[in-house]
RNA sequence: GGGACUGUGGGGUAGCCUGGUAGCCUUUCAGGUUUGGGACCUGACGACCCCGGUUCAAAUCCGGGCAGUCCCA
């Protein structure tokens, strides 16, 4: 079919990655971004599926280990927002205020939501038998982005769960920190396939208000770094400015450690699509596919209520262990059907026809396998584990992407030429605190790249002196473009 | 933050320079024939981003706004 009549994607994703990003995004219906609100974004049926099943996801590790939900308002008062001043300093150029009544105080959109936990940890908390105490919420922020915004990658309101802790001592907190990384390995790399470095930020790029902040990273296909899910350790910043204590076993009065978490889960919405799909569209881990398995009925104008009363029975059959979808339209052919399934990413698809239903077998196509290639099945059990076998192919390609794409660099010029071709650099670093500040100026100034930052879930050893400055080296930095 | 470009039925586009009849493909709708990789025939509906200016006359020229895309910091 000529290229200007396809309804499916036309743009190759290897070499025009940001056409395909916008073509897949609306052929494939996830979202409609012709409302034209800058930053804000309509999400269709398709995307807020796929969305509520990440939602799921994170939810039930929250809840596995022991965060339990709230709902929190959508605004803050002017004095909670300013009570902690590096979080203000942080985040007032992107707040978004709304008019109140002449008399009453000022409110903002949340921006983040600390500024609502931790008075309300002041309340509930009052004896060390009450902590741990860890919340969440599913819900949208608002932030006054000034840069350009692309849909689901940086919007003027995101959807995200964010999940707020109080602890009695550091050390809890900080093993909340290691916990919260295990959750982003669990749902992001286990259940989606999407392989990330998790970063302990440089001191000059820590959320507003944290001790530190580690920030889960991912690929994108043209080389760039998108943030995915991070975790701060707040120390007792926020509750020291909220008056959040609790008397510990001694009877003495204490501040409230406290972490928060953030996956958002429209950009992770963006690591799916991005890390799996190909140049048909979509490709959906089994974990938040709407419809795993689409059934398409094949047949004539004599033998098509037989195909569907039969098409109808292995639906039944499939249904408890899998969601199954059977595309009944008449009014579109097989073929037709076939190409909109691809693109919209269901993992798997049965095909029911004469020869089918006579020899009693499933004809199956496998949605990241060649075009026309399919595979004859006498018995349905196997489906469960043709899933098993599609996540973990996802994953270990992106796997071996990720890998593939992580050089060390030994001088300024493999840096140079590493981040030219797309690649992540690894290298000895002076410091990712205060004095390392010229050190990353020279990588943003001249190479036009980041640094990302240290594993944050492993300490890893230089093996010799910094790779700008020369003096003696303190850690190992990633170094990459990033959205 | 700086720059470039763009906005025409639901989607993709022609027309804009040089002002005057909005053309094409696709989708959608109705009817019919079809259905193993994007079916066919017949018919129908549907558009110049918004505000202002110039002009007898504006999709077209000018100004502003809104929205979007790309490039650079």
């Amino acid at each position: 079919m000529p290229e200007e009549f396809q309804q499916g994607v036309t743009a190759k994703k290897c070499e025009n990655f940001s056409e395909w990003y916008n073509q897949v995004i609306q052929k494939a219906e996830i979202v409609d971004l012709r409302l034209g609100i800058k930053g804000f974004i309509v999400i269709r049926p398709w995307g807020a599926k796929i969305i509520e099943k990440i939602y799921d996801l994170y939810e039930e590790e929250l809840q596995k280990r022991g965060h339990q939900p709230t709902i929190m308002p959508s605004v803050i008062p002017e004095s909670n927002l300013k009570k902690e001043s590096d979080h203000i300093k942080g985040f007032t150029p992107e707040v978004f205020w709304l008019e109140t009544p002449k008399g009453s105080e000022r409110l903002a959109l949340r921006p983040t939501s600390e500024t609502l936990y931790t008075p309300m940890f002041a309340l509930w908390v009052r004896s060390h038998r009450d902590l741990p105490m860890k919340l969440y919420q599913r819900g949208a922020v608002f932030r006054l982005d000034t840069k350009a915004t692309r849909p689901l990658i940086r919007g003027r309101e995101f959807y995200w769960i964010e999940a707020h802790d109080a602890f009695a001592t550091k050390e809890e907190a900080e093993a909340q920190v290691q916990e919260d990384i295990e959750m982003t390995e669990k749902v992001l790399h286990q259940q989606l396939g999407i392989p990330f470095l998790p970063m302990k930020r440089p001191e000059w790029d820590k959320f507003a208000g944290a001790e530190y902040t580690i920030g889960s990273d991912v690929l994108m296909p043209d080389g760039k770094l998108i943030q995915q899910p991070s975790t701060h350790l707040m120390g007792q910043k926020f509750s020291r400015a909220f008056n959040a204590k609790f008397k510990n076993k001694d009877g003495k009065e204490e501040f409230l450690w406290t972490t928060a978490y953030g996956p958002a889960m429209s950009r992770i919405l963006v690591s799916i699509i991005s890390t799996h799909g190909d140049d048909k569209g979509l490709i959906l881990p089994t974990s938040v596919a709407p419809i795993e398995i689409v059934i398409i009925p094949i047949y004539t104008k004599k033998n098509k209520k037989e195909i569907l009363e039969y098409c109808k029975k292995i639906k039944k059959k499939l249904e408890k262990d899998h969601r199954v979808h059977l595309d009944e339209r008449e009014e579109h052919t097989p073929g037709r059907k076939f190409n909109e399934w691809e693109l919209k990413g269901v993992p798997l698809r049965v095909e029911v026809g004469q020869k089918e239903m006579e020899e009693q077998t499933l004809t199956i196509f496998i949605r990241d396998m060649k075009k026309r290639e399919k595979i004859q099945l006498k018995d349905s059990k196997k489906l469960k584990l043709l899933k098993r076998e599609f996540d973990e192919r996802l994953k270990k390609k992106a796997e071996e992407k990720l890998k593939k794409s992580i050089v060390e660099c030994k001088t300024k010029e493999e840096i140079k030429k590493a981040i030219r071709n797309g690649k992540i650099c690894k290298v000895n670093w002076c410091s990712t605190a205060k004095e390392g500040v010229p050190c990353a100026e020279y990588i943003e100034k001249n190479i036009n790249a980041d640094v990302r930052g240290t594993l944050g879930n492993k300490k890893e050893t230089p093996s010799s002196n910094c790779v700008i400055c020369g003096k003696t080296a303190k850690e190992v930095v990633y170094i990459g473009r990033s959205y």
